[in-house]
RNA sequence: GGAGGUGUCGCCUAGUGGCCUAUGGCGCACGCUUGGAAAGCGUGUUGGGUGCAAGCCCUCGGGGGUUCGAAUCCCCCCACCUCCGCCA
C-alpha cells in the first residue's frame, strides 16, 4: 500500500505533535499505552520529510531538463534523452525511498488514538468516575415480591424469542416478537422524535460500509474482531450507524458557520461479541443484532466540547422519559476506544443484577475520525481556502438493550408490565399483560 | 450477469505523448468605476504537503503499467448513464 506524500498530516495532528510531544505522551500514559509511539512517530516523520525533499528537489530538476529535451531535435536530442533517462532513474529510486518512509512513519502513526481530554480519568475499565445518580431503584422487598430477570418477564409477556433466534441463526439472536416488537418500535420512534425536535435531521443508514470508512472511524483498530466482514464484497457490516454517519461526509468541505451539524441515525447494529463467551447470556441483553438510534454531530473543533455535553443531557432526558434509575459514569482514559477523546456512559439500574448497566455512550472524538475520513471546513482564522478538519461527536438515544432496563424496572407482581407514561400513546398499551392464565 | 457510453479545479467545458506547472464560460471573492447599484474592466478562485516568503512537490474518478516525458497510450478497479438478461 503506497501513500500520497502528506497523508500523515491528514492523519494526526503533526504540528501539534511536534510542538507538544509532552501532551501526547501524557495521553499515552493515561490510556496505559506506550508512551515512546510518540517519539517514534516524531522520529518517522523526520525521515520521511527529509526522503521527500531529497525527491522533491530531483524531481524539480528533472522536469527542468525535461522541458529542453522536449525543445531538442534529432542527435541533440538523442544526447539528452540518454541524460534524462538516468535522471529519471535516480527519481524513481528517490521517490520509492519517500514512499516506504512515508508508509512506515504513516503504520506508526494509525496507532496512536485520540488524545484523551484534560480531564478524563486515567486508568482502565474499573477506574471510572460516577458524575451522579439519578431516580431511586425499586424497593421490591418493601414491594413484597422478588423482581424476575428481563428473560422470564419476557417469556411471560411473549415479548421475544431466544430459543427459535437461536434455532435460525445461533446463539445471541433472537426474535422480537408481539408486545416486544411493539416495544421497541414505540421506544425508538420516541428516540427518532425527541431527535427530530432537538434539531436532529433524521437519517436511515446503510449498515455495509467499505473499508476506508470502517478503519476512518476507528473500528478496526483493537477491537477489530467485534466486527463482522464480508470477504466476497470487502465490505464491513456496521456495529453502529455511527460509522455510515461519520462517512457520510467524508472527503467534503462542511459549511458549520450557522453551526452544528446534527443528525441522527437509525439502524440495525451488528457485533460479533468476540471474546465474551459466557457473559450476559441470558435473553437480549448482548447480542448480535440490534437496534440504535444514534446522535452523531460535526461540529467545529472549539464547540466540541459544549456539544457534548448536550448529547449527554439528550441521552439522560430519554432515560428520564422512560422513567429508569441510572447513573453516568466518565469512563477512563484506558477504556475509551482509540477514537475517543473522552466518554461518558449513562447506565441504569436492573434490579436482578443489582448493578448500573450500560445503556448509552457518548463520545466526543474531536478531530480523529474527521482527519480520517478527511470531513473539512473553511478556517475561520485562515485566508478563505485554508481548511482544517472538524470534530465528530455521537451518542446514544435508545437501542433494543433498553427493552431490558424496561422490563425489569417497571415489572408487576402478575409478571405483567407498566408501560412507562412517554411511549403509552406510541405503542397503545398501558401494561403489557402477562400471558399466564389467570393473571 | 452481458453490451455500450461517461468521469477534467463549486457547475459547465477545451484538451489524442513534451509549449498542460490544464483552456474558456458561469458562479464566487476582492479592487477600479458609481451618489448607490447593475453593467463594464482588472485580479484571484481544486485540494493537500513544506516554507517567514518567493517557491517547490503531490493531485485531471482510484490503483498499477508503458515512456526520458502521461489528463492524453495500456491493464485492473470504482461511480454514474443507456440497453439487454435475471431476481424481488
Amino acid at each position: 500500500m503506497s501513500y500520497p506524500p502528506g497523508i500523515l498530516a491528514v492523519v494526526i495532528d503533526l504540528k501539534t505533535l511536534r510542538e507538544d510531544p509532552a501532551a501526547a505522551k501524557e495521553s499515552q500514559r493515561a490510556r496505559g499505552e506506550d508512551p515512546a509511539l510518540v517519539d517514534q512517530i516524531l522520529e518517522a516523520d523526520r525521515r520521511h520529510r527529509a526522503a521527500l525533499g531529497s525527491f522533491e528537489t530531483k524531481r524539480a530538476a528533472q522536469r527542468e531538463f525535461g522541458k529542453e529535451v522536449a525543445k531538442a531535435k534529432g542527435e541533440a536530442k538523442a544526447a539528452l534523452v540518454a541524460r534524462a533517462r538516468s535522471l529519471a532513474e535516480e527519481v524513481k529510486s528517490l521517490q520509492s525511498a519517500a514512499d516506504a518512509a512515508a508508509s512506515h512513519a504513516n503504520l506508526l502513526s494509525l496507532r496512536l488514538p485520540n488524545l484523551v481530554e484534560p480531564g478524563a480519568p486515567s486508568g482502565g475499565e474499573e477506574d471510572f468516575v460516577v458524575l451522579r445518580t439519578e431516580g431511586t431503584p425499586r424497593d421490591f422487598a418493601a414491594e413484597g415480591f422478588l423482581p424476575q430477570p428481563h428473560d422470564a418477564i419476557g417469556q411471560g409477556i411473549a415479548a421475544f424469542d431466544t430459543e427459535r433466534g437461536a434455532k435460525v441463526s445461533g446463539s445471541r439472536f433472537y426474535y422480537l416478537t408481539g408486545v416486544g416488537a411493539r416495544l421497541e418500535l414505540a421506544l425508538l420512534n420516541l428516540a427518532m422524535r425527541r431527535a427530530v425536535a432537538a434539531g436532529f435531521t433524521p437519517m436511515i443508514t446503510p449498515t455495509l460500509v467499505k473499508p476506508s470508512i470502517m478503519s476512518g472511524t476507528g473500528f478496526l483498530g483493537a477491537h477489530a474482531d467485534e466486527v463482522y466482514y464480508l470477504p466476497a464484497d470487502d465490505l464491513y457490516l456496521t456495529g453502529t450507524s455511527e460509522v455510515a454517519l461519520a462517512g457520510y461526509h467524508s472527503g467534503e468541505i462542511l459549511d458549520l458557520a450557522e453551526g452544528p451539524q446534527r443528525l441522527a441515525g437509525w439502524s440495525a447494529c451488528y457485533r460479533r461479541e468476540a471474546g465474551s463467551y459466557g457473559k450476559d447470556t441470558r435473553g437480549i441483553f448482548r447480542v448480535h443484532q440490534f437496534h440504535k438510534v444514534e446522535m452523531f454531530v460535526f461540529a467545529r473543533q472549539e464547540d466540541a466540547h459544549r456539544e457534548h455535553e448536550r448529547l449527554l443531557a439528550f441521552e439522560e432526558e430519554m432515560l428520564r422519559l422512560v422513567e429508569l434509575p441510572y447513573r453516568v459514569i466518565d469512563v477512563a482514559a484506558g477504556d475509551l476506544g482509540s477514537s475517543a477523546a473522552r466518554k461518558f456512559d449513562c447506565e441504569a439500574w436492573i434490579p436482578t443484577q443489582a448493578r448500573y448497566r450500560e445503556m448509552t455512550s457518548t463520545s466526543n472524538c474531536t478531530t480523529f475520525q474527521a482527519r480520517r475520513l478527511a470531513v473539512r471546513e473553511r478556517d475561520p482564522g485562515g485566508d478563505g481556502t485554508a481548511t482544517r478538519p472538524v470534530a465528530t461527536l455521537n451518542g446514544t438515544l435508545a437501542t433494543t438493550r433498553w427493552i431490558v432496563a424496561i422490563l425489569e424496572n417497571h415489572q408487576r407482581r402478575d409478571g405483567s408490565v407498566t408501560v412507562p407514561e412517554a411511549l403509552r400513546a406510541e405503542i397503545g398499551l398501558d401494561i403489557l399483560p402477562s400471558m399466564a392464565a389467570g393473571a
